[in-house]
DNA sequence: CTGTTAGCGCCTTCAG
DNA sequence: CTGAAGGCGCTAACAG
C-alpha cells in the first residue's frame, strides 16, 4: 500500500490539512464532530504521521547516536559493556538519545547497518562486537558518519579498541598451569560461530600456546565446543567428567559458561576447587559476587572510552590517539586453586 | 550559537547548496578543490546537518519506539525485561528502530519524557519500571502517542502490567517460615527510594504479613535496609549475623542483594543453607544457574507481553485487554533449607 | 472553529 | 562539474 500523507485524509475527511494536523496533536480548537470524522479516515487509511516531518519544524533537533550490537539481552558482557557506554553519555541525556539497535544475527546484523546508513538519521556509531567487512567500512565511511568499534582487536582502517583474546586464554592456561594443574579442558563456543566470531577460536590459541610453553601434552578429549551459553557448557562438562581420567581443571571461555562446568561437577559430587578447579573469562559483575576466578577485560570501561571517543568525533574534537584499554588481568578467586 | 543550516555553509564557501549537499553526501560530482572548500566552511561553522531534515526526502520513513527505563544496566532485573522487549520486536527489526532512554534519575527522567514528547518522533513508548504522575500520564495521552507501563500494579488510567510485591514479599517469607524458621530477617532497599519507588516497602509488608499469620513476631534488629545492590546488602547482612541471637533465614529483596547476603555468610563462616537460608526475589538468569531460591516474577515475560500490546496500540489492532502475567511462584533451590 | 499559506532543512532533478 | 528550483510531510501562523 502507497504511503498515506496527511493531504489523503484532509481529502477523505473532506477537512483542510491544517484541521488534521491540529487533531493529531490534540489542537483544542477543533469541533467534535470534525475531530471524530477525521479520526475516522485516518483510521480507514491507516495514516501514520512521518516522525521526520513532524519534527522538522520544531525548534529542537533530534539528534541521536546509534549502538549496533548483538543480542544483549542474551550475553552478560554485552550489558556490562553497555553500562560504559551510559557512563559516557551520563550528561549528554539531553543532547542525544541512544539508539540501540540489538541485532539478531549476521543477516539482521548487515540489514540493520544498511538501513542506518539509509536513514541517515544517527550523528555517529559505535559498533560493538562485530566485525565489520571491508564493504562495510567503507559504506559507513562514504556515508559520513563517524563511527568506532569495541571489541575488536586493532586495525588500521577504523578507530577501535579491544584486547587480545588469544593473550587472554593464554593467561587463563597459565594460571591453571601455575597451581600444578596438568590435565586442562576447555570449554568453549564453537570456533567459527555463525556470525563469523572468532572469540572462542582466539582464547583456544591461547590455551594451545600456554599448553606448549609448559610442554603439556594437548588431549583432544579435553576439547569440547558448542553453542553458546550456560546449559550447552554444562551438558559438555558432564561429558568431560565422565572420562576415565577426567581433568583437574577447566577453562571455560566465558564466566557464563563457567558456572555450566560448576554446575556439572556439583551434579556429580565434585566439589571446586578441591576437585576441579574451574577458570572463567570476562569479570562481569556477577563473577566478582560469585567468586569466580576469571580473565578481567574491563568491559564496562571499553563501551566506556568507545563512547567517549566517539562523541568527540561527532563534536569534531581533536581526534587524540584512541585510548587504550589496561592489559587483561587474571583475577584468583575461589574457583581454582593448587592441585 | 544559532542553527547553522547548509544555506549558511554554502554562503561561506561561495557554492550553492546543492553542491553542498553532494559533498555531504560524498557524491562523486564535486571536484576536489571545491570540496575541500566546503569541508572548510563546514568545519568553521560548525555545522551539523538536522537528521530529521536529510531524512524527510527518502523513501523510507524513520519509525522508531522508545522505551524508557531507570539505569539497565545496573540492575540485572531491568536487563531481563529488556531481553523481553526485544523478543517482541523479533521480525520488525526493519520496520522498528528501538531508541532506549536510560535515565540516571528522577530529574533526568522527567526532562526525557517531556523531550520525547516535545519531538514527537516516536511511534510509541514503553514505560519501563517508573511510575508516572497523573500529569505525566495525561501530557502523554495529550501527544497521542500510545504507552504501555510494564512493573506497575494495574490501574485503570493507563494500560500497564506489573505483580503484586506485597503478595510476593508474603510468598517468600511464608517458605521460610513452612521451613521451620522463626527469626527471619529483611534486607532490602531504603523503604522509599530516591525515585519515590516503593518496591522495597511494598515486599517488607508482605514479609510482615506473613509473620503476623503466622504469629511470629517481628524483631527490629532483623530489619535491615539501605542503597540498593551488592555491597550494602553485603554489610548489613555482615551486622545481623553478628547478632547475639542471629537469624536464621534471611529474606533478600532481590536476587543480587541475596548474593550479597550469601557473602556475608561465608565471610563468617556460616554455611548456606545448613547454618543460613537466603531467598531471593526476582528470579534473574543467574539464580537458576546458582540455585538461589527466590520469587519468580516473570521478568522477561513483563518486557515481551508490554511490547507485544504496544506494538498492537501502535498498529490500531484491535486492542484487546493486556493480557496478564501468570502468578508469581516460589522457586525453591539450594540457598533454603528446613531449620 | 477551519482552510490556506509559508516555510522547516535538506535532497534531487534539471538546466547549464 | 555546479547553481537554481521544486518538493519531502507536517506545523504554525494567518485570515476568515
Amino acid at each position: 500500500m502507497a504511503k498515506v500523507t496527511i493531504r489523503d485524509v484532509a481529502l477523505a475527511a473532506g477537512v483542510g490539512i491544517g484541521t488534521v494536523s491540529r487533531v493529531l496533536n490534540n489542537n483544542a480548537n477543533v469541533s467534535e464532530r470534525t475531530r471524530s470524522t477525521v479520526l475516522e479516515a485516518i483510521e480507514t487509511l491507516g495514516f501514520v504521521p512521518n516522525a521526520a516531518a513532524r519534527q522538522l519544524p520544531r525548534k529542537k533537533p533530534y539528534q541521536a547516536i546509534g549502538v549496533i550490537t548483538r543480542p544483549f539481552t542474551e550475553y552478560y558482557s554485552f550489558a556490562e559493556r553497555l553500562r560504559g557506554v551510559h557512563r559516557a553519555l551520563e550528561g549528554y541525556s539531553d543532547t542525544y538519545e541512544l539508539v540501540l539497535y540489538n541485532t539478531y544475527s549476521t543477516l539482521d546484523y548487515n540489514e540493520r547497518l544498511e538501513s542506518i546508513i539509509e536513514n541517515s538519521m544517527m550523528l555517529g556509531l559505535l559498533v560493538l562486537d562485530f566485525n565489520l567487512s571491508k564493504e562495510q567500512k567503507e559504506a559507513i565511511r562514504q556515508s559520513g558518519i563517524p563511527f568506532v568499534g569495541v571489541n575488536h582487536v586493532k586495525a588500521k582502517d577504523w578507530p577501535c579498541i579491544g584486547t587480545d583474546n588469544e593473550i587472554g586464554g593464554e593467561m587463563a592456561t597459565e594460571h591453571l598451569l601455575s597451581l600444578g594443574h596438568r590435565r586442562i579442558a576447555y570449554v568453549g563456543n564453537d570456533l567459527i560461530d555463525p556470525d563469523g566470531f572468532s572469540t572462542s577460536k582466539e582464547r583456544y590459541l591461547g590455551y594451545l600456546n600456554a599448553l606448549e610453553k609448559a610442554g603439556v601434552e594437548q588431549r583432544p578429549e579435553y576439547f569440547r565446543v558448542g553453542a553458546m551459553g550456560y546449559e550447552p557448557a554444562r551438558l559438555m562438562t558432564l561429558d568431560i567428567l565422565r572420562l576415565p581420567e577426567r581433568p583437574t581443571a577447566i577453562f571455560a571461555m566465558s564466566d557464563t559458561q563457567a558456572l555450566g562446568c560448576m554446575a556439572a561437577a556439583r551434579e556429580l559430587g565434585l566439589r571446586v576447587p578441591e576437585d576441579l578447579s574451574v577458570m572463567g573469562y570476562d569479570d562481569v559483575e556477577f563473577s566478582n559476587h560469585i567468586g569466580i576466578s576469571t580473565v578481567r577485560q574491563h568491559l564496562e570501561l571499553s563501551g566506556e572510552v568507545g563512547m567517549r571517543y566517539l562523541l568527540r568525533l561527532i563534536a569534531r574534537e581533536a581526534p587524540e590517539r584512541l585510548q587504550s584499554l589496561p592489559s587483561l588481568e587474571v583475577i584468583p578467586r575461589r574457583t581454582t586453586s593448587v592441585l
